[in-house]
DNA sequence: TGGCAATCACTGCCTGGGCAGGTAATCGCC
DNA sequence: GGCGATTACCTGCCCAGGCAGTGATTGCCA
């Protein structure tokens, strides 16, 4: 069902950008809500996985935010540099690399759920509660059209 | 009205991670339909709104994309060695600098509606018109209440 | 008219993501 | 047991965006 033709395609009113300025302003909220914790919005989400024990390897990480892999490394370069997480080669399996919080990362990990639960609420706060549903179950249609919604195992 | 709280906050389901996901699929897509023309997602957004006369100077990029300046400056740096746009200090105020399309940008232009198009519609195909308008007015909704959609005057 | 504020384009420095390629370790299968 | 395929992590090289600061130019107005 195409919704778009070539004559009359303007950037400016299209869902992709919409799309894009929806993106930056969310990531705009959330670095305002941490602006007091040294750390920026692609690292929190580090963190609160991690925290939250969903992820324990960069491979682990790299799927469930579904990036890159060298980008991965990197970001752990510099959250292990900010004091915030070691890493630790596995024994079992020596190609891995276990992730763990250090005490300054824990004492993050727990306020960023707060955080991360106040920077949604301002995102989507002028929604009502049947809006909110419908804006998820539309992406989720898309995604899933697309094949691009990984699924999480044992959720 | 809050929709969260920290007990219950699961990255994996919260809008925030599902917009980064759209958006990251919103750009492959464009990039994928864009393969055989070397231009990116982004420059492919620079060429549209030039080729359509939308804008004539980085500045006016800026404002339309809601991007740094000094992004654009480097955008534009690569467009331009790519041979698709030249810049030229306007006379009238030489602060500015006009952009022009090249002829290779201008034949690039003339395609890229097209492709926009084709894009946004494999992106949002699985929708009905009705999804579709309700998803572009949620967006705008949240645009709106943080005040970050951008008006464009004289449309 | 003279001075100050605003605008424009640009630069350096940083974070961040994608892609290709490399190495080591493990797995699967015969 | 051994060999090829796969997996995990890392690296170099790109493109891309944000922030702060610069110099030139223009607009404004006291």
């Amino acid at each position: 069902m195409p919704h778009f033709d070539r004559e009359r395609f303007s950037l400016q009113h299209s869902p992709g950008h919409l799309i894009a300025l929806i993106n930056q302003l969310k990531d705009r909220m959330i670095e305002r809500h941490l602006v007091d914790h040294q750390v920026t919005a692609a690292q929190f989400k580090v963190v609160l996985l991690v925290s939250q024990q969903r992820a324990s390897t960069p491979a682990e990480l790299v799927r469930l935010l579904n990036l890159d892999s060298g980008a991965m490394t990197r970001m752990l370069d510099r959250l292990e540099q900010k004091g915030l997480l070691t890493r630790e080669r596995s024994q079992a399996d020596r190609r891995q690399v276990y992730l763990r919080l250090t005490e300054a990362g824990e004492a993050l990990g727990v306020q960023v759920p707060q955080i991360a639960a106040d920077a949604t609420n301002e995102l989507t706060g002028c929604l009502t509660r049947a809006e909110l549903d419908e804006f998820q179950r539309l992406m989720k249609k898309m995604l899933m059209a697309a094949d691009a919604l990984p699924q999480q195992p044992g959720e």
